[in-house]
DNA sequence: AGCGGCCTGAACCACGCAGTTCATGAAAGG
DNA sequence: CCTTTCATGAACTGCGTGGTTCAGGCCGCT
């Protein structure tokens, strides 16, 4: 292989894989699966419409390859497992704001929620595999961290699960639906951090033991 | 016309007119607007393909069409003003039972959320009519709520409006976005209610006074 | 130098699908 | 009874686009 490394993008040098991978994603998340077109993507990408198919096989493929590279670049941990040597409060914190921004300042996150609502029928796999690693790994996280505070006897909580999915819905608060359904315009750092707070508050209500603050 | 009223769906009658619109609504929510085909839409509604273009200029202006259709049909009031009378506790498992039986067990709401996200960069000003006569009425209505609970002295809410979109979101719980992403399978009695009930105590904890049991 | 692998660009094929046309037929209405 | 209106279905047009082919060209390797 020649010029696999030859080209960057923003002084990164990118894989003619990874360069397709990141057109995908861009183009995927702006205009879904249908509204894309292949000779577009190409030219984006910087190569050619065969050289696509010769790394990916099908339309539906780079789809599904291209949400999986888009969670891959978001690992950031939405609850570290490290926050649990944090007070309970301080770590909600910590969760809460990572939440909020992602609900309310994440566009590839947005896009591809978008989309899988969209297009579900026709690829459930897709919409699996984004489920999983999302979502569902993230308050799975968040139920873990809840469970150690519970054993340390900083909050009480009974179905630890449901409550960390209480919590995940209580950071969409005001910033969420009018991103799903209306522009994809940004929420501000301001309404995030107003969104979290207040979730935790009401959180640490419901389970935070007397001296936690509850 | 002739055998405009003629035909007849689960034994009620119908006109080609609304044949089509139904049509049109369970194909563009199943499918979405790039994935719809006209054709098999023609089939779906016992028509010929003529006869929709007969009726509707286009395929995007049935899509709004069906939409506003949609609208039409759906006209439930999340929080009757009459639930005042109520004590807070009571009003707002009233409220959280409605909230949760829509998420998790109203199909026309759901199809709904999902054609808008579907659509949304095309068809912007649909999406603004439903949030304005969906859910951002609903929140409205219990916003109304909170402040009679308020100055009553059973809650205390600095923020209405904002109070009642956590309420809101805590009753999506467990049942929304399974719902959204999936499989539009119905979530049980069962689950609703428990959330509706969690929802309420998790709010109650934050809003409630002393003597509400918060 | 010669070979093999990969990229390129442009042309090309095939197909799905929005929207139309047309001949036919059936009901309503004066 | 004749006209108007409208549904029907089947065939057709035109276009956008997914995917392929092919003749080159660049590079590394031996």
């Amino acid at each position: 292989m020649s010029n696999d490394e030859t080209r960057s993008i923003i002084g990164v040098r990118l894989s003619i894989h990874e360069r397709i991978l990141e057109a995908a994603v861009e183009q995927f998340a702006a205009d879904g699966f249908d509204g894309t077109n292949m000779d577009v993507l190409a030219r984006t990408a910087g190569v050619a419409k065969p050289t696509i198919y010769n790394h990916f096989k099908d339309k539906a493929t780079l789809y599904l390859a291209s949400i999986e590279h888009m969670l891959g670049r978001n690992r950031a941990t939405i609850a570290s497992p490290s926050f649990a040597r944090l007070a309970a409060r301080e770590g909600l914190l910590k969760v809460a704001h990572e939440l909020t921004w992602l609900f309310g300042r994440d566009d590839d996150m947005l896009m591809f929620c978008k989309m899988c609502i969209a297009g579900n029928d026709r690829f459930q796999t897709a919409t699996d595999t984004f489920l999983r690693n999302g979502p569902w790994r993230g308050t799975d996280e968040i139920a873990s961290l809840l469970r150690v505070w519970h054993e340390r006897g900083e909050l009480h909580i009974d179905r630890p699960s449901f409550a960390a999915r209480q919590l995940s819905e209580l950071c969409k608060t005001d910033i969420f639906d009018a991103r799903l359904f209306g522009a994809p315009a940004l929420a501000t750092e301001e309404e995030c951090r107003f969104t979290a707070v207040e979730a935790v508050e009401t959180f640490l209500a419901r389970y935070g033991c007397k001296m936690t603050g509850g």
